[in-house]
DNA sequence: TATTGTTATACTCTATAACTATA
DNA sequence: TATAGTTATAGAGTATAACAATA
């Protein structure tokens, strides 16, 4: 690949991503929750507990912001903080009734604009779509 | 492939893309452009001058955010703004001689962090992460 | 009447800095 | 001394609203 057909390709994927980054905040603003509040959310239900630190760490945030996120998600009810046990610093921030209700009913894949168009791509295009998360989780490490 | 699994991996791909975004961030804010305007000095570059109104609708934002980003452009010297001959509400946008200059060593392939990591990528991979930028501008647009 | 662009204002997301408390 | 968290402040990026000029 030459470093000019490079420099296009890499243009088009930021492109892309930004135009992904818009259309997901458009849909979010009118009712449901942020592109980072919904991971957070996710990953609570699947992993359990986390500290705001641990949360920060996984989506290469400060802790500071990851603060701000889980204070929205608290303002909405859908997380609640816990204090660790035995290390006074740290808070655990786990999901509520009302959290855990909200991931049952967002769990039914059928919610939200993103979750729709990827179901109606066909199974290669999944497969493209989803190799290249991970592809991008590593480069992002670089 | 199931809701349940199909739901994992939309989130995994939402992260990704969290991931990225905030390293691309992160790593403009020192010195380089932001993704935005990277990508609109590219489109300048290629496709020759543009209406903001153009610009904004190919990033799928409202000409009045574009405005903004022309304008931050534009302090840099980098684009400037060139009165339609015949459609006096229209202004053409186009990169100046320094611009034009940025663009070229930029062209190199060697300077951001973005085009570095994907050069080292193996060629498969690389391949699937193209692949997806298509898949991406296509599922917008839904 | 529709389109292009500008100006003013505000919101979301995330960062930096300074601090407290605990380990 | 290092880590977890909070509070205060600021910046980037984008949106909405209201307007002027031109088509």
């Amino acid at each position: 690949m030459s470093p000019k057909d490079l420099e296009i390709a890499v243009i088009d994927l930021t492109q892309a991503i930004g135009l992904m980054v818009r259309r997901m905040r458009a849909v979010a603003a009118s009712q449901e929750l942020s592109m980072t509040e919904s991971v957070v959310m996710a990953r609570l239900d699947k992993e359990g507990p986390a500290t705001i630190a641990d949360l920060a760490r996984a989506e290469g945030m400060k802790p500071q912001s990851m603060g701000t996120t889980i204070a929205a998600l608290e303002e909405m009810d859908l997380v609640a903080r816990k204090p660790h046990p035995t290390d006074g610093r740290q808070m655990h921030i786990e999901l509520t009734d009302k959290g855990i209700a909200l991931r049952k009913t967002t769990g039914d894949a059928k919610r939200t604009w993103l979750t729709q168009a990827i179901a109606e791509l066909s199974e290669s295009e999944r497969k493209t779509l989803f190799a290249a998360s991970d592809i991008i989780r590593r480069l992002v490490e670089k």
